[in-house]
DNA sequence: GGAGTGATGAAATTGACTATCAAAAACTAA
DNA sequence: TTAGTTTTTGATAGTCAATTTCATCACTCC
């Protein structure tokens, strides 16, 4: 399902309303290949709309996250980002600490060693957290 | 080497001053089990030594952590926390959401293919975080 | 003892995040 | 459409952990 439609959808079950500032910014947020900070993506959309306030990027952005349609990510420098979540598929992050770059990767044979760790110590995993930090090929 | 030469060293290497206070910290942090932030050891501290002021406490941390006896941890809470660093063996954490509680775990075949995923994008390591969220055993 | 260097700790500052509140906008039902 | 109700907005203020500042304090080496 369309991600515009999971916002809507959860906006009407939970009484709360559909504005242009909210559809403004889930239409950056969807458009963008960044990892936004709340504080990135406030600067961002000012240009074409500079009344949009900084409380209103970061409270839409925990609707978003609230919805399942954004992921919250934290690598350490004291700004939650997000990122649009795609259902079809789970990564992880190597971070660059020289120039600040993400990549993306998937490797389904960590995912399982994680459920056998998990099974391990009778733990119920609900989340998790997997990032490599260094220099990428560009800043080595 | 003990942890202590390794900090009374690196003391000596900067030109930085081997203190009461500095050595009273260091040994609080390497004979607790816990993961401490800074304010958790401060609070610590003051029963026996109320004169301690938070600002040491945090320097110091930062200290051990620059001089590689102490890893810097952050669990989602907004506290950093730091751990006593052993060199013999690399682990990772469970973390309950519920009680807090941490597991420490250890799975080599994790660390192999974290070097596989870096290569891939050659990337070179520095670090990593690599943590499940859940409820423990006792928890659920 | 005195000068020089770094450390200490109370207090102030920073920075990200969250809460507040009056005005504005979105919905609802007739 | 319109009046009434509810929620949202955006500027601002507040919160909290982390960090810095700065006036002493402690130590070392003449």
């Amino acid at each position: 399902m369309d991600r515009v439609t999971v916002f809507n959808q959860y906006l009407r079950k939970k009484g709360l309303k559909s504005t242009s500032q909210r559809l403004i910014i889930l239409d950056a947020f969807l458009n963008s290949s960044s990892h936004y900070s709340t504080e990135e993506l406030y600067l961002s959309l000012r240009k074409d709309h500079p009344r949009i306030g900084y409380a209103t990027v970061h409270r839409t952005l925990k609707l978003f996250a609230e919805c399942g349609i954004a992921a919250e990510l934290n690598f350490g420098d004291g700004q939650t980002r997000f990122e649009p979540v795609h259902s079809d598929h789970h990564h992880d992050h190597l971070v660059c600490t020289h120039c600040g770059s993400i990549i993306e990767f998937v490797e389904p044979r960590i995912e399982h060693l994680q459920h056998e760790i998990a099974a391990r110590y009778n733990f119920t995993v609900e989340s998790h957290r997997h990032e490599l930090y260094g220099r990428c090929a560009k800043c080595v």
